[in-house]
DNA sequence: TCTGGGGTCCTAGGACCC
DNA sequence: TCTGGGGTCCTAGGACCC
């Protein structure tokens, strides 16, 4: 038995909390750079803007009325941090899905019910963040009843008003739960994107009952077996298990569109460093160390009138590693003759591939299997984590104040929760 | 003027092995 | 005349997630 919670509007909702002028209004939160709406609060969806929406799109008088923040991640991530310490007191086992939803295990529970109310109570009201809970009998079901609890606030009538803020879908009647399913679009699922939700409903298969009901073989047969457990999910046979610990990852990647088109390839050399430090940091804080390296560019997509140019590269190293200073010599040698003059690159990304525990390296006969000063990297990423990130760093990054290629973030909120330097300027 | 940044898994097909 | 039958590994592409 499964529960799903999640928070409303979850970055939309962390802004609200620390800035009250804000509730109440329609609020969207931008990405990186200010170009989409990656967060809506309900007055705003209720205005029309959709998820991923560029802003410039957004129509002159709709955009009058938006108050607008421009993604602050830090503070996202230690919300998201402190919810999951509420869930964790509460229950046994946990495995956060996203930096806004988290799966529990409820199997044994007497009581689901009161024990989601009173978590979903608690959590709105020792973070501020409000939140909805589904339960069901397969992660997917859960899932859906998040769906539905989520549905029955924001347009009542949807659902039964009973499944509003917590939907407990294990607690209804076959009949109830078919209805509900009837009520659901196969494209809500989790598991059923754009795509197969449209080849689907060629195959007359347009709602979460008829996908339950549907030929198991032709599922299987058509769509693969990833769908085919999501549709055993849907009839509460479990395919999925709750991962309490996380795999450890396979790539990791840093990546930016820029403030504004960059010709100057000194600048770009300077961000593909910048990203560079950033995915070794990242690297060392789960313990991996990388075998390869991949850089891309590209110019704006949008303009293609533009001399367009999007070369990628990719090279293995001799030995794996967790030193910045390793990887940026690499990085270096693989820019030779990557960017081409006259071209205005528009963003730019670094990504670590094969990666692996230092462990667990195929170690070589004559040499060892890492290279590096692990000393060095663990004392600078200390200072950084004390003192802030870029205390100490690298001089191929350019160690600018203002890159060129820096992002905009003309709306960016204070860091109310993890920055004393901000705190003077939080009025809360 | 202005358009995000991460991830995972599965499948098909080709190269290659014995 | 007739030309096998398994395997694995790798890669690219496509789907999905938040």
């Amino acid at each position: 038995m499964f529960a799903l919670i999640d928070g409303n509007n979850f970055y939309a909702s962390c802004e609200r909390v620390f800035q009250p002028e804000l509730r109440g209004r329609p609020l969207v939160v931008l990405s990186n750079n200010d170009g989409c709406a990656i967060a809506r609060s309900d007055e705003a969806k209720a205005l029309g803007v959709k998820m991923g929406q560029a802003i410039h799109q957004v129509a002159p008088d709709v955009r009058k009325q938006l108050a607008v923040r421009s993604a602050n991640f830090a503070l996202y991530g230690d919300m998201s941090a402190r919810v999951l310490a509420i869930l964790r007191d509460a229950a046994p086992r946990v495995e956060p899905y996203s930096i806004d939803e988290s799966f529990l295990d409820l199997t044994g529970m007497r009581d689901r019910e009161a024990f989601a109310r009173e978590l979903h109570e608690r959590v709105h009201r020792w973070t501020g963040i409000p939140n909805c809970v589904g339960i069901g009998a397969t992660k997917t079901l859960a899932k859906l009843g998040n769906f539905v609890a989520k549905s029955s606030v924001r347009k009542p009538g949807s659902y039964p008003a009973s499944l509003s803020g917590v939907a407990d879908l294990a607690a209804l009647s076959p009949q109830a739960l078919a209805e509900v399913l009837t009520a659901t679009p196969v494209g809500e699922l989790w598991g059923v994107g754009p795509r197969w939700s449209a080849r689907l409903r060629e195959l007359g298969i347009a709602t979460a009952l008829q996908l339950r009901d549907a030929q198991r073989d032709l599922i299987l047969e058509r769509f693969g077996v990833v769908l085919s457990r999501t549709q055993r999910e849907l009839s509460g046979d479990p395919c999925l298990a709750l991962e309490e610990v996380e795999p450890d990852r396979q790539q990791i990647m840093v990546s930016r569109s820029f403030g504004e088109r960059v010709e100057n390839h000194q600048s770009i050399s300077e961000a593909f460093a910048t990203f560079a430090v950033r995915a070794c940091e990242k690297l060392r804080a789960r313990g991996l160390v990388t075998g390869a390296i991949g850089i891309f560019a590209n110019t704006d997509h949008f303009r293609l009138e533009l001399r367009q140019h999007h070369p990628q590269r990719t090279t293995d190293l001799p030995r794996a590693t967790s030193d910045t200073r390793v990887v940026l010599d690499t990085l270096r040698r693989m820019q030779r003759g990557f960017l081409k003059d006259g071209f205005a690159y528009k963003k730019a990304g670094v990504w670590l591939m094969d990666l692996g525990r230092p462990e667990q390296i195929q170690p070589d006969l004559f040499a060892p299997s890492t290279i590096g000063n692990d000393k060095l990297m663990s004392a600078m990423d200390a200072i950084n984590r004390r003192y802030g990130r870029g205390t100490v760093g690298l001089g191929a990054t350019g160690w600018r104040e203002r890159p060129q290629w820096g992002m905009r973030q003309a709306n960016l909120s204070l860091h109310f929760t993890t920055s004393l330097r901000d705190l003077p300027r939080a009025h809360c």
